[in-house]
This record gives structure tokens, sequence and C-alpha cells, in this order.
RNA sequence: GCCGGAGUAGCUCAAGUGGAAGAGCGCCGCUCUCGUAAAGCGGAGGUCGGGGUUUCGAAUAUCCCCUCUGGCUCCA
């Protein structure tokens, strides 16, 4: 027998037998490793640790430590999930089964639905067959010999998968005499090796996530090397629930959607409209700090406006059903840019005025579709913190510059560390999908980049994912639940330029045709103030806070001296309670900790004859008594410094 | 829009084989005058999401609709 060279990762080499397996190497390092191997990575690519290695090759083992193995592990653990349905269902068809952030997933069509209590029933069925310690075993497989064994079991699914996928020889997996399925792998060694797991849930789905496919019936899943680790992920998701802005919302009076005027629209409560009155009027100030102009539009517009914009032919599906008028047909506005394009074209621009960048708190209605809204973040009503830039093309790349490092200043100012920004661009061309002409596409894709090196951002490149008028930066953070949202968004547009026949005059006494920009930061003022209270779980910083403090009297001969407080406090600019309810201090300081108040000013006999409050903070408890205006002084410089924390 | 699940008092939730609708919190009133996360007593409050059908009788069975919710699709 030929032997092989295996260099391992710290760069030593061993000379094994060809056809040795990733897993007898690794007993061989020690068997320590051979018991947390999971998977293998030959020459860059990942292998079961069952599977002969042929030639020459680098190898590394990858224990649970390494995320590709939890993912490879969660595959295993989906294919266990397909063993156990089929076992119990024989006649549902399977289609794929991948795994996913959070752990993962497989689709199977069935006439009837899983009931949720049957998730139990499948769950159990894994254990059994993970009792049985199956292997998972790699067989390849020609495709003119599989695929009509596929098509004989009626695996309609995996046949076209084969037929689109599959080389002429391709992989399969199977679990015990019966279970096979096309796979790519790799996988666990055997059903031994998977310790920990829950089904989560079941919904519903479509074949290649096309709603004009078959509909299929999709079980979810968790998986993790351990049952501590299972247990952790699941508390976590529960703490995460705990400050769903759905339920804090309506738990700390913020905002409310009324089933009497519409489901998608937003109705601000007094608390809720406070914080998003001071988040635009910061947003405001910003803008006018950094050159921006701000206007106010219309929200409706006329037909021809919108059919020169494109919308009307592009757009149609997301806007409302037009309204009728004496005079024409009308639209509610699904966006601001052809209102900030008609006050750029309301009179002849020359290019020293350049760039004009026009803001506003615009709000927009979109229709979505009935089972997409959720919460504050998807809604069919929203302000956008909008604006167009018109530049020349010299300018572009400092605008760049400026938009972005403007949206990390937002997020800095909520005290966001965590986001994932996206540059999308487009095909190249070759679909003819995308308007505009390379010349365009080239020096709008170097801007962006460009625009990353210099802020020293972290992107990642999504190629053919840009907007068909030009390509864009989206920054997005992630709920309490985990789900992605998009805020920040920087795009180009090369249409609506051409659309609206837009120009200025340049040094050559000639009209140009500007570049124009769309950004918006907070992305939608309703998304944004729902991620900021599931990131601050309720408890927003002193700046942003609807009630900074509250003046908790001890009893009632105390309340005259509260308002005192207040007053002083009030008079200062801030904003100041009392909670003059016939209740006990401690009734009063556990309402004030569930409504999240910053500050609790207990005063009683003791501070109304030293001039004093007994100042409690929501966080670290009983602070002592302190002098009135030291107090004041010190929530007046949270606020005024906008401190993202206290 | 599609596939599941849900809708009972302001909130969180019970009960109910079809036969007068319940609790806790909250709200209102009274008593207590209280020192860092819930004082006591009393009271008000419900076309059981809406509509139809079956029935002597429907919160309960059944059909349609609405809204919420978990996904899918789509998106700020």
């Amino acid at each position: 027998m030929s032997s092989i060279t295996i260099t391992l990762p710290d760069g030593s080499q061993q000379q094994v037998p060809s056809g040795s397996k990733p897993i007898d190497i690794a007993r061989s390092i020690s068997p320590r490793l051979a018991e947390d191997a999971v998977v293998a990575r030959v020459n860059g690519n990942l292998y079961d640790l069952t599977r002969p290695l042929e030639g020459d090759a680098g190898l590394q083992i990858l224990t649970s430590k390494n995320p590709e193995a939890l993912e490879v592990y969660r595959h295993s653990t989906a294919h266990l999930l397909a063993a156990a349905v089929l076992e119990l269902y024989p006649d549902t068809k399977l289609g794929v089964g991948p795994p996913i952030e959070t752990g993962f997933y497989y689709d199977f069509q069935r006439d009837t639905p899983f009931a949720p209590e049957e998730l139990e029933k499948i769950e159990a069925r894994m254990w059994e067959i993970q009792a049985r310690d199956l292997p998972y075993e790699r067989v390849m497989t020609k495709k003119s010999e599989g695929l009509p064994k596929y098509a004989s079991e009626g695996a309609w699914m995996k046949c076209e998968l084969i037929e689109e996928k599959a080389e002429e020889v391709f992989s399969e997996y199977t679990l015990g005499p019966h279970f096979i399925d096309f796979c790519r792998g790799p996988h666990v060694p055997s059903t031994k090796r998977i310790k920990a797991f829950k089904l989560l849930m079941v919904s519903g789905s479509y074949w290649k996530g096309n709603e004009k496919n078959a509909r299929l019936q999709r079980i979810h899943g968790t998986a993790f090397f351990s049952k501590k680790d299972l247990e952790a992920y699941l508390t976590q998701v529960e703490e995460a629930k705990k400050r769903d802005h759905r339920k804090l919302g309506q738990e700390l009076d913020l905002i409310s959607i009324q089933e009497l005027a519409g489901p998608g629209l937003i109705f601000w409560h007094p608390k809720g409209a406070l914080i998003r009155k001071i988040m635009e009027d910061w947003m405001r100030e910003q803008y006018l700090a950094r050159g921006y102009s701000l206007v106010y539009t219309p929200h409706i517009g006329r037909k021809q406006l919108w059919q020169t914009s494109g919308h009307a032919d592009f757009y149609a599906d997301s806007m409302f059903t037009p309204m009728e008028l004496d005079d024409a047909e009308y639209r509610l506005k699904p966006m601001n840019c052809p209102f900030h394009i008609l006050i750029y074209k309301d009179r002849l621009r020359s290019y020293r005025e350049l760039p004009v960048r026009l803001g506003e708190l615009g709000t927009v209605y979109r229709y979505e579709r009935s089972g997409t809204m959720h919460g504050l973040m998807r809604v069919r009503g929203f302000t956008q913190d909008d604006a167009h830039i018109f530049c020349r093309p010299d300018q572009i790349e400092d605008e760049i510059v400026s938009c972005l490092q403007f949206a990390l200043d937002v997020l800095s100012a909520f005290g966001f560390t965590q986001y994932e920004a996206e540059l999308s661009t487009w095909d190249g061309g070759a679909s003819g999908k995308y308007d505009g002409s390379p010349e365009q596409w080239g020096m709008a894709e170097t801007a962006l980049h460009k625009a990353i090196e210099r802020l020293s951002m972290n992107a990642k490149v999504m190629t053919d994912e840009a907007a068909f008028y030009g390509p864009k930066i989206d920054v997005k953070l992630v709920d309490a639940i985990g789900r992605k949202w998009q805020l920040s968004t920087v795009q180009f547009d090369f249409t609506l330029p051409r659309r609206f026949d837009l120009e200025y005059i340049a040094e050559d006494g000639k009209a140009h045709q500007p570049l124009m920009c769309h950004r918006a930061l907070y992305g939608s003022v309703e998304r944004f103030f729902g991620i900021l209270i599931e990131h601050y779980a309720g408890a927003f910083p002193v700046w942003l806070a609807p009630v900074q403090a509250i003046v908790l009297p001890i009893t009632d001969r105390h309340a005259e001296y509260a308002m005192k407080v207040k007053n002083q406090l009030a008079a200062a600019g801030l904003r100041v309670e009392v909670d003059a309810t016939n209740e006990k201090v401690n009734a009063k300081i556990r309402t004030a900790q569930m409504q999240k108040v910053p500050f609790m000013l207990v005063v009683g006999d003791r501070e109304a004859e030293n001039g004093t409050v007994s100042l409690r903070n929501r966080r670290h408890g009983d602070q002592g008594a302190k002098p009135v205006d030291e107090v004041l002084a010190a929530i007046l410089k949270l606020t005024t410094d906008r401190t993202p924390y206290e």
C-alpha cells in the first residue's frame, strides 16, 4: 500500500497509508482529540472523519469549539430529524434540511400538517434513533442510477435537486438500513455523537422559497454539543422574549396598534411620542450641523408624478391604491424621493451650490402583505429620516464617506457596537436587470468601496444584490429574537436623475446631470425605535427616558416638599413626576422600577428638613441622601451629554 | 398573500360534556401615614374578536370574516 503525506496545522507531517481516515490520524495524535473530533478539513474542504484520504493532504481536525463543526453537527441533527419523520410518517417527502444560525430545519411535504404535539413524538423517535448509534455513511452513486431510484420512491424534490446540483457521481448519506438522503455532507460519524437537541416549532414554507411552488411543512430545531449549551440557549431565548418591543411597548405605554384603525399603523402614546420627539430633534440638529437642508413635502401626489418616477410601474404592488379627486388621480407616497427631486428641479442649479442635501422626516405608506407586519419593525405607515444628495462626480466619494460616518455616529449615539454592513453590487450587467451604464456602476461601486476603506468599516460584499437603480450600502441590526433588520441605507440612483431630467450648470456653461444618492440612517423611525426598545430592554438612557426622575413622598405629609423638588428639576428642563398615590414607598419604588424610571427621589421628614433627596438609581439601588442641586446637576449632565448608558 | 397557532374584564390568564362568566394585577372609593421592589377592606368593570348556521338554548358545535402570533415570501 502506498503512503501519503499528511500536513497538520502546526506544520508537522506524518506518513500514513493511503486510505487512512482523519479519525485514525486524530486518534494517533491523542485519544482525547479523536473523541472531541467532529469533522475534518482536508485541503480546505470539510470531510467526514471516516472518509478515506486518497492523497497528500493538509489536515485539520475540527472539534466542538469550531463554528463550522457546529454547522455540520446541526446538519447531522437535521438528518436525524428526517429519518425520524420518515419512520413515523413513511409517505412524507423530503425537501431540504440545512443548518441555520440558530439551529437547523428540515422541509417536508405531507398532506396533513404536523401538529405541535407531534413534535414531541418526533423528538422521542429521534432519541430512539440516536440511541441506535447509527453511522452516517457516505455512499457514492451514479446519477444514472440514483435518479431513477429517487423517482421510484416519489422523492420528487430530491430528483429536482439532483438534476440541478449533482455531479455525474454524487454523494448520499445513509442512516441505518432504510434512510438514505442525497446530500453533500459532511456529517458526524454516528448518531451517538448527537447529544443535545430540541425541536422548536413547525411552520409553513415553500419549495425553493417560491410561493408559487408546493407548500411544505418546515420543522425547526436547534442542537448544541452539550445539554448545558442547549439549556443556555433556550434560557437566552426566553430572556430575549422579555425584551420584545411589542411586549415592552405595551407595558411601558409607549405605542399601540389599533384594530379599528387598521393593521401596521402605529399609535404613539405620550411616552413613546416624547422619545420619538427627542430622536427626531436630535436627528434634525444633526442634519443642520452636517450641511443638510430640511424640507417638508406632501403625503400624496398626482399619478403623473409616480409615472415619471417609475413607481407607478415598478413599485405599484407596494403602493396604496389610488384616490380619485375631481381633477386627477392621487396616490399616497411610498417614498420621498420624487418630492425632493421636485424641490431640486424647481430652479436651475449651479455647480457652485452642489452638493444639495435635502432631508426630511417623511412619512410614507406602503402596502405590506397582511402576514408580514411585525410590531414596529414592519408596518404600513412609517417615517423615514430620508435625504437625497445631488452632487457632482468629483464630490461623490466624500459625500458617501460623510453619509457612512453619519450612520456610524447615529449607531454610537445610541450605544450600538454590533452591526452588520453590506455592500450590494450588481452582476456586471450580464442579466440586463440593472439600470445605468457600466461606467456609472463602476464609478459608484468604486466610490462605495473607497468610502468603506476610508472608514475602515467591515462590509460584506453582496454581489447581485443591488437595487436595480444603483449599488448601496446597508446597515443591519439584530432584534431580541435574533432577527436581522435593516436600518441605515446609502443608495446610488442612476435612474431618477434621468427620468426627471435633472441638471446643473457646470463650469463649462453646459447642463450636466447630477449624481443622486438616497440615504436614511434611522431607516424608519418606527423600526429604529423598536430596535431601541429591545436594545435598552425598555430602560432608556437618561437623555431619552420619557420620565427621567420620579419623586416619591413617603407620606402625604411630604407631598408639598415633593412638589417643590419636582418643580425645581422641571424648571431646569428635566422630565420629572411625583408619585402622590396613597401607597407605601415600597410600592412606589416597585412601580417606578417596573416603569424603568432612571432615578427615584425618595423624600421624607429628613429630606424635607435638610433640602435633600434620597436618591435611588434604577440599576444600582439606594445611593443615599444628596442635596437636590447635586442630583439635578447630575441628571442634567447625563441629559445634555446624551450618555448612551448611565 | 400562503401554512400553522391564538383571540374570555384595561393587562396576564382560568373554568366551561351546549344550560345564569371567574381570579390576580390595574382602576374607583374608604381605612392606614408608612423609609428603598406589592398594606387592608369594599366597588365598578365582560354583545367570551365580528357576523351567519345548527339548537328550546351557543362563549362552547359549524361556516365566513377581522386581528394578533410563529414561519415562508417580500422589505425600511
